[in-house]
RNA sequence: GCCGGGGUGGUGAAACCGGUAACCACAGGGGACUUAAAAUCCCCCGGGAGCAAUCCCUUGCGGGUUCGAAUCCCGCCCCCGGCACCA
């Protein structure tokens, strides 16, 4: 608006000079040029979901950040590639699609055409000759490609699984679309059903993923979330032999104990295996408590139970998966009448059924110790289950009773031949013992699960798979592919489970690649998070048809030097293109087996201390903001709002500091002189690019933004005009953040080119950067009394005669006598005085 | 409950390795220019007392270590994010 005011017209120079770098390549590389780079750096940013809404703030601040940290790099010497890309299949596409009731086939093309218009308008360095869209069959091509790696390793399998079901929908729901336990849409009660899946065995990489960390230059934050995720937990698997019905009294009262050195690994006797993290306090386990779909169930009911039993298992199915792991619930559970012996006692303990205990971790059983585990109290003390302590931690005896679950540190009791031992010591030496008779051994437990790729939806790579009746699950032959997804007009997911792909008999019906008989093509597509979980090796090859990745480039270019963005992707995206990377590591199509060097992970931008929502409707829509302050006003605030690394909140009248900036820049250097700087003007220079040169490599701009602006005060005190040599590597430093300008400005100072090929990153001269006078403070027992200004690197003779110069510090000086003088060169010197 | 990250002026935030708390901005107040406004420029701006010099208080709360603590240690409170019946 007020363009005639500033002397610069933002909308003018933006569009100058994104058309120059279009039309000079600046930002872009050939193929060949790929190849070449003598410096290669790769700037990764995670690439957007382009939403019909366009562009998000949130997007903007992360790319923008890490924008900056490209042209920085490329300013420093680097050959920055800098791609971008649109992660446009998933349900997220779908739902909206199905919402305005249009072909996510015609929505996505215009979407990604209006990111596209946006993201150029930002002016991020972005190489738009190596864009990747997940839709688009050259790309899910290769995605296809990987997912036929993974099962010919294999490392696919097949099998079945619970999901989130309404039966309303009659569709599966993520665990996100469970609201209380019931349809997000509808509100009817899920329950749960078991449908066969795709699974990646991402267990099998559990132990790797996880030492890996240790190696990799990653957010603190994003690193613990994956640890956490991968949840290690030492400890052992222990067998309880099942007791079989034929021993159990016809009264239907409980067996007798035997001997514990009777009880040993049999062929052929049925054995509850349970993990545990705590074989020290097996004494103490009075009862087993199984997951309701454990396979052991059956065998173990008795007639007695097992009307009882089988309505309990019904009714943990029809329970959804999310408030079936409720913590806050009552626990509930029935005995199936079945017992199986105690390898450390030889006494025989009631087998429990209870939703407690999930199917999907350790091995679905459990030995209960309600005298050392929370949740076996609470189970323990509903049903009337015996109590026993088996660990003392010094006050308490072995007969003192338990109040609540002891879950701590001591030392064992009521544990024959092992009390008094340790709970450390006697966590080895028991799992030994049962060991030697075949019931025990020390295991690594992963919380991680195999990754299920599988979605009965229609927005998806088709997985290449043919369903073949002699032939199982053939792999689609490679130069079959892409598997083309068919335009399906009616992609509602409906019908009972099964993807809307089977709803097309012509792309369905195939035959099969190995012995030719009639089969069916997979209706199920793959998983967004697959498409994202390779996206990064493949910009660099983007350009090939013929093949997903070509060695040399991808050699060259990769692993990832630089990777930005947002936190709430710390686990499944980041963990699975890891995940992806080894896989293709050690099948030997790459040669590195992480693929982000360094991840750093960005703050999120909330606005006048409020989260962002439609709801509230106080989203920031970017396009009016870059319309009347332009983009490198926008991006130098966005920047200038808080520490990257944890967001800032978004005030609309704060732009206006860096609009203002941006103004004096333009004033200083275009009305510039050619003379000499002023001393301690340069004094200042030197110190600034000491400052924005060590700050900006690590992502330290809001610091390396009031450098700058404290640089530029300096630079124009009492209205001076600036020398150029004073203003000139100000432009420099200030290019990452606002392109446009510095390319005008160093137009404007006689340079040919743009600013991010010809301009040196400014050197600066440590002698140049001190100071010949510092203040020192002066402190009487710690409290400032006064400041002198003194020559730098002054000894304490001299500070302490200018300190007893200033007549305040004398008045407190005088009231005692000094004990001690601290003197802290150039900086403080305290008296302590009594 | 567990794991991260935080808590500093009216606001966003600075502060090297323990060394002058509040850089840089926003908002606010005052002034210059202007017929007027906008824009621009200059000055003030943590709280309290005082004409002033200057003094006292102040980094969520309570202790501690130290000549000296926003920073280190112990014990709490609160906010944000993630995980959560994980055996």
């Amino acid at each position: 608006m007020d363009d005639e005011n500033r002397g610069w017209v933002a909308s003018e120079i933006e569009r100058k000079w994104q058309a120059y770098w279009d039309e000079h390549g600046t930002n872009s590389f050939t193929d060949e040029e790929l190849r070449t780079a003598e410096n290669p750096f790769y700037n990764l940013m995670m690439f957007p979901y382009p939403s019909a809404e366009g562009l998000h703030v949130g997007n903007i601040y992360a790319f923008t950040g890490a924008d900056v940290h490209g042209r920085y790099q490329r300013l420093r010497g680097k050959d920055v590639f800098e791609p971008i890309g649109f992660d446009a299949f998933g349900i997220h596409s779908e739902n909206f699609a199905l919402k305005v009731g249009r072909h996510p086939m015609d929505l996505i093309p215009s979407n990604i055409e209006n990111f596209t218009r946006q993201l150029r308008r930002i002016g991020g360095m972005f190489d738009w000759g190596h864009v990747v869209d997940t839709t688009h069959p050259s790309y899910y091509r290769w995605t296809q490609w990987v997912f036929l790696k993974l099962f010919d390793a294999g490392l696919a399998e097949r099998k079945e699984a619970p999901v989130n079901w309404c039966p309303s929908c009659m569709t599966v729901l993520a665990n996100e679309q469970v609201i209380g336990g019931a349809c997000e849409r509808c509100d009817t009660p899920v329950e749960q059903r078991r449908i066969a899946q795709w699974f990646f065995r991402i267990t099998d990489y559990a132990q790797r993923l996880l030492d890996n960390l240790d190696e990799i230059d990653w957010s603190e934050t994003t690193t613990k979330a994956q640890r956490n995720w991968i949840g290690r937990s030492e400890g052992a698997e222990i067998a309880f032999p099942v007791v079989p019905h034929d021993e159990l009294p016809g009264d239907g009262g409980s067996p007798t104990s035997v001997d514990p050195g009777a009880v040993r690994s049999v062929d052929g006797a049925r054995m509850i295996r349970v993990f545990t993290t705590r074989p020290d306090t097996l004494f103490g386990a009075t009862f087993m408590v199984l997951a309701p779909e454990h396979p052991l169930v059956d065998v173990l009911t008795s007639d007695a139970q097992r009307a009882t039993v089988e309505a309990y298992r019904a009714k943990a199915a029809a329970s959804d998966l999310v408030s079936r792991q409720k913590t806050d619930k009552t626990k509930t559970g029935v005995p199936t009448g079945g017992y199986c012996r105690n390898p450390a006692t030889g006494e025989a303990l009631p087998v429990w059924i209870a939703d407690y205990v999930l199917m999907d971790y350790g091995t679905g059983a459990i030995m209960a110790v309600p005298g050392h585990d929370e949740r076996d109290f609470e189970f323990a003390t509903e049903f009337g289950l015996p109590i026993r302590r088996v660990i003392a931690d010094g006050g308490e005896d072995a007969g003192t009773p338990l109040e609540e679950a002891a879950s701590g540190d001591g030392t064992l009791v009521n544990s024959a031949r092992f009390d008094g031992m340790s709970k450390d010591r006697a966590i080895r030496a028991i799992t030994e013992w049962v060991g030697e008779r075949g019931l025990g051994a020390l295991r690594v437990n992963f919380r991680l699960h195999d990754w299920c790729i599988s979605r009965q939806r229609y927005w998806g790579p088709p997985i290449p798979i043919v369903h073949c009746d002699g032939c199982g699950p053939v792999g689609v032959p490679e130069e079959q592919l892409p598997v083309v997804l068919p335009r399906v007009e009616d992609f509602k997911p409906l019908d009972d489970g099964i993807s809307p792909l089977a709803r097309d008999e012509s792309w369905y019906r195939t035959e099969c690649p190995t012995c030719g008989a009639d089969a069916r093509r997979e209706t199920d597509v793959s998983d967004t998070f697959l498409d994202s979980g390779w996206y990064f090796l493949r910009y660099p090859n983007a350009g090939f048809d013929d093949r997903a990745l070509d060695p040399e480039i991808t050699g060259k270019w990769l692993p990832v030097d630089a990777y930005i963005g947002g936190n709430e992707h710390a686990v499944l995206h980041l963990l699975y293109a890891r995940f992806l990377t080894m896989v293709l590591k050690d099948l030997g199509h790459i040669d590195f087996e992480e693929p982000f060097t360094q991840f750093r992970a960005h703050g999120l931008i909330i606005r006048n201390g409020a989260k962002m929502s439609k709801s509230k409707g106080n989203v920031i829509v970017p396009d009016p903001i870059i319309e009347e302050f332009g983009a490198d006003t926008f991006r130098l605030y966005l920047m200038f709002l808080g520490p990257f690394e944890e967001g800032g909140d978004y005030r609309d009248e704060g732009i206006e500091g860096p609009r203002g900036f941006l103004s004096r820049v333009w004033d200083s250097v275009t009305c510039a002189e050619e003379r000499a700087p002023d001393p301690d003007v340069e004094r200042k220079l030197h110190q600034t690019i000491e400052q924005v040169t060590g700050q900006l490599a690590d992502l330290q701009y809001n610091t390396s933004i009031a450098a700058m602006m404290e640089y530029l005060n300096v630079a124009r005190a009492g209205g001076r005009t600036a020398a150029r040599a004073e203003v000139e590597p100000l432009v420099v430093m200030l290019a990452p953040f606002a392109p446009h300008i510095a390319e005008e400005l160093w137009e404007h100072l006689g340079h040919a080119g743009s600013i991010f090929d010809s301009a040196p990153w400014p050197d600066f001269d440590p002698e140049k950067t001190r100071e010949d006078a510092v203040d020192l403070a002066v402190q009487v027992n710690g409290k400032l009394r006064g400041t002198v200004r003194i020559p730098a690197g002054a000894d304490q003779a001299t500070a302490e005669a200018a300190a007893r110069a200033e007549e305040n510090v004398l008045r407190y000086l005088n009231d005692g006598e000094i004990r001690r003088v601290i003197h802290v060169p150039d900086r403080l010197l305290n008296y302590v005085v009594t």
